[in-house]
Order: structure tokens, then C-alpha cells, then sequence
DNA sequence: TAGATTGTTAATCGATTAACAATC
DNA sequence: TAGATTGTTAATCGATTAACAATC
């Protein structure tokens, strides 16, 4: 599935809750296609690829689409992730649902600081990143999310990459070095910033080049 | 300047911020291209648009390269930003750096708890959202960040949108509805994790399709 | 000089839009 | 039935890679 698709599956599951919400039960190509500034026939062609099927002038189930596009990314299937590093940020997201709305379910948070250790974060003990490789080994989590400063990136990696870890969510604003098995996804905030800082000045200057 | 580039220079600053930190003066199209995964006639072609030269057998200096990047994404032009909502994330990122790195200023933050109003987060005084509308203006504030529920993020918006704001970055997790003049750059926290999620079932079934 | 790397053009690839017959 | 919308194919567009002469 090409990753283009994939991110747009994903906005199309955003916006088919607000629907949802409004008790609507179909929605036409053309309407998907409208809000996100793109042609009816990718949209069409994006649910193709999803396995989808629409009826001829009433459109697609909004309940089927869901439903589809949940089991094409796998969110259903709840995989361990362990959160390292409780700084700000950490412990918004700590705090949050996007855990469960991203297809992952929290189990262990680890921090460095003898102060936090033993704490309790939303239900999780906050333990000390000494125990990480043994916990991760013995809980079976499959994932984690980096929130610790730029500087312990690396060895946090290294460690997580030791004791088995798949996937990385990685919010330090740091290439991190994996092996090829594990997977990254970097969440850079001060990029998404940048892309409005260009764009507000293109969009200011009329220079849409 | 197509997207795509616009995406990977913000990547190449990262980088070559790390490059200088260890005191390397230049970089090659080929050191770069094998750390993001794509091939180095791209990775010249994007320096070409941006303007910069390199020298046969040394590369690009990387000095040079920053200044350029900064200089196309407009970060050196710090324009005005008001955070709208002060929850843990709000919160997390009112203290962050991001906002320098990005290219904003974080001049204003505002909630409609009566809590919070009057109190002061990272020097700045927390004001009523019922005053939103004639801060900005008198402000000048360009942009606005958005950590509100769901159900504040429309009102919210419309309220922006009449005070004149150019740019919005929208962490609510909905499409939000602006003129065409406005600019919107949404950060969909759990849309990184479901890409995770959907990376990692199919690096490990071996599924690359 | 020799050779690594740039700058650039042509070739390939993938993604998007256009168009339209099929159909509910 | 008539007409809106799907599913699908062909055409277009843009982005990436390949290749190589120029050059430091």
C-alpha cells in the first residue's frame, strides 16, 4: 500500500467520525474529495485500494470505511508501547488518548529521575530507565515512544533496539540509527512549525511557487 | 517550491545542525541521501532550488546550507503566535522550544478556565478567550496555535479567523473550516502513531506492499 | 594528475486527474 | 426513467533515479 495512500486513509478516518458523530451514514467520493483539496477519483481509487465499495448515487457506508481502513492500519490490534522519557511532553501524551486512537496501549512509562521513579502517571508506575531492558523483555512491548532530550536519544535507542523493541515513535529532534528491522516514526513539532512558516509567507506574497 | 522539497530541506536542517555540533564544516549529496533513503541526484536537486553551490570532492558547506534552509522556511522572520488552550499539551509546548526553532514567537496564550486566567506560564499572563479577538488585533499576532477539544476547535477558529489571523497550527484532532487566506497545518498526533502501527505490521510480515 | 563529487539532462517511476461507461 | 455517482482505464503531471560530462 503506497505510503500516500496510507496517510490520506488516515485523514479520511478522522473526518468520517465527525460525520459519524452526525449521524450520517453515507458520504459520496466527491464530498471526501472537496475537504481535502483532492480529485473524487484518487478518493475513489484510495478506497479501491482499501477494498472498499460504494453504491452508485447514495456513495460509501460510513460505518463499512471505517471499519476498513482500522483493520488496513492495524489500529484494532492494541500493541504494547512504553513511554521513556516524562518531561513535559511525556506526560501530556502520557495523559492522552492518542495511545488507544493510534492502534497502541500504554503499559510502561521509564524516566531517569530518581525523583519521578516510583511516582504514579496515570496508572503507571513510573519506573527507572536501569530497568528498561529486562521490563521490556518480560512485558512483551512491542513499541516505544522517545520524549527525552536530544542528547540521550541515541543510547535510549540503542538500549530499546537491544531488548527487541519494533517500532519507534521518536519525538527528539534527532536522526536516531536503527537496524533495518525496526521501524521509525519521527514527530518532529518544530517542522510541522516550518511548514507553516513557509507557507504563511508564500501564501502572503502571492508567490505560490 | 514543491512540497516534498520544502519537507525534506526542514530534514536537512535537523541533520546538518547535528553535522556542525560535531564540528564537521562540510556534507556531500551521497552523506545525506544514504541517511534519509533517497538517492543523491535528489538530494542536489534540492540544494539547486534552494539556491546553494557545492564544491566537486568537498561537498556543500554546511554553515551555508543552514543559513539558506533558514532563510527559504522564513524561521530567521519570527512572526507572533498565540497558544489557544492550556491543557497538558498546551502547556507542554508553551514551555518548549519549538517555537523559536519553527520561526514564531509565543507572545500570548489563552484559556477559558477562570483558574488559570491571571495565572503566569514561562512569563506570560494566561488571559480569557472572550478576549481573543481584540489581543490579536492590537497584538499583531499573525498566527495561532490550537490545543482546544474538539468541540472548542471550530468556534475557536472562527473567532481567529475574524481577528485576522494568516496561519493556524491545529493540533485538534478536526478538519477545521478557514478561508482560502488562511493557512492551516495540522499535527495529528495519533495519525503518527497509526502510520507506526501500520509500518510495523508490514516490516514484519515481510508484506512491503 | 587522478578521482571523487558536483550540476544537469534524460529516463523511469509513481501518483493524480480526466473521462466515461456501468449502475443503482 | 433520469441522473448522480461509482469503478476503471487512459492521459497528465510531478517527483525520483540514473547517467555522465564538468571540475575541483
Amino acid at each position: 500500500m503506497p505510503k500516500a495512500i496510507i496517510l490520506r486513509l488516515e485523514s479520511y478516518l478522522t473526518y468520517l467520525g465527525q460525520l459519524r458523530s452526525e449521524n450520517k451514514k453515507t458520504a459520496t467520493s466527491d464530498e471526501l474529495a472537496k475537504l481535502f483539496g483532492i480529485s473524487s477519483s484518487r478518493v475513489r481509487q484510495d478506497l479501491v485500494a482499501l477494498g472498499a465499495t460504494g453504491k452508485p448515487r447514495s456513495g460509501y457506508g460510513i460505518a463499512e470505511l471505517e471499519e476498513r481502513i482500522i483493520q488496513a492500519l492495524d489500529v484494532d490490534n492494541k500493541k504494547k508501547i512504553a513511554l521513556i522519557g516524562l518531561g513535559n511532553l511525556g506526560r501530556a501524551l502520557a495523559g492522552s488518548n492518542v495511545w488507544s486512537q493510534g492502534g497502541f496501549d500504554l503499559r510502561a512509562i521509564f524516566d531517569k529521575d530518581p525523583q519521578l521513579i516510583g511516582t504514579e502517571v496515570h496508572g503507571l508506575k513510573v519506573r527507572s530507565i536501569t530497568e528498561l531492558f529486562g521490563a521490556i523483555k518480560s512485558d512483551g512491548i512491542a513499541a516505544a515512544c522517545i520524549t527525552v532530550p536530544a542528547s540521550a536519544a541515541q543510547p535510549v535507542t540503542d538500549l530499546l533496539v537491544t531488548a527487541g523493541i519494533k517500532g519507534i515513535w521518536n519525538f527528539s529532534p534527532i536522526e536516531i540509527n536503527v537496524p533495518a528491522e525496526v521501524t521509525v516514526e519521527n514527530m518532529r513539532l518544530e517542522q510541522g512549525l516550518m511548514t507553516l512558516s513557509f507557507r504563511m509567507r508564500s501564501q502572503s506574497s502571492g508567490m505560490n511557487k
